[in-house]
DNA sequence: TATTGTTATACTCTATAACTATA
DNA sequence: TATAGTTATAGAGTATAACAATA
């Protein structure tokens, strides 16, 4: 049976693929370097933005081990953009939350993406109707992230 | 103006387009994995086993530093993936090439990127030519990389 | 002088394993 | 015992600056 990879339509669909992942590293990178932020940073200071998790389920977001968490929120704790608060219902769990500060940096970040912007910009809301069916399709359900 | 980012739709492909991201790293890995080869290692291989390529330009096509790549390439040189040879026209040169079991290797690495076949065999030829146009119109004439 | 590649250095991210405090 | 978070450790990627060899 053929591999699709063979085939030089799909092919050509993977390039364009990689594409777009670079292009999409270089602009999230971009943006969050404007702010002095790592990658990692900017994606924990994003994910726990919208609302406070504990560190572990920070860990399952990011798909890395616990361990790591540790020291990207004491990165970003140590410049005021989050704080780690207690649980009270498990005195083990430690929520790590936005600041004021880091809530306003996380907004500014999400605007700076000029990723939504321009490339997206090309094509007319028709297209991007179209193109969101065949990703969603592409994709399929991941409920998971 | 409205920025694009506001608009809901965008939104949803950009969302979508970080799924397709976020997949595409856990296969590349997976399957650098397979080779117990990094994503760095791994793409430096894919790329010069196209054709052998000075230090100075594998950092561009990766747009890192070069003192970065010196280590890649002696990781892989270790290995006996990579050699490199001098570029008789320039004695300062030295162009990274794969040897035969890197060759071979990057081969296996490109057959095993599940990522082109799996979601994208949920599109019919017609849907993936759609695609194809829209995200070619999307990444622009990016002939950079 | 400018360029190629390397080295030295420092920081971040990453996984693994061992530890602590809770449960 | 099991779980949440941390610490300790080691390896890898990254940028910066300084260097040797060559142009």
């Amino acid at each position: 049976m053929p591999r699709a990879s063979r085939d030089p339509l799909t092919h050509e669909v993977v390039d364009l693929i990689g594409s777009v992942v670079a292009r999409y590293h270089e602009e999230y990178d971009r943006a969050a370097a404007t702010h002095s932020l790592t990658g990692a940073q900017a994606r924990v200071l994003a994910l726990i933005a919208l609302d406070p998790l504990p560190m572990r389920q920070i860990a399952r977001a990011l798909r890395c081990e616990p361990s790591n968490v540790t020291g990207i929120v004491d990165r970003l704790e140590a410049r005021g953009l989050v704080e780690r608060r207690p649980d009270p219902s498990d005195r083990r769990v430690k929520v790590a939350a936005a600041t004021a500060d880091g809530t306003r940096t996380a907004e500014q970040l999400r605007d700076s993406l000029d990723f939504a912007r321009e490339p997206l910009a090309a094509l007319s809301r028709a297209d991007r109707t179209t193109l969101r069916d065949l990703l969603q399709r592409m994709i399929g359900e991941h409920s998971d992230a």
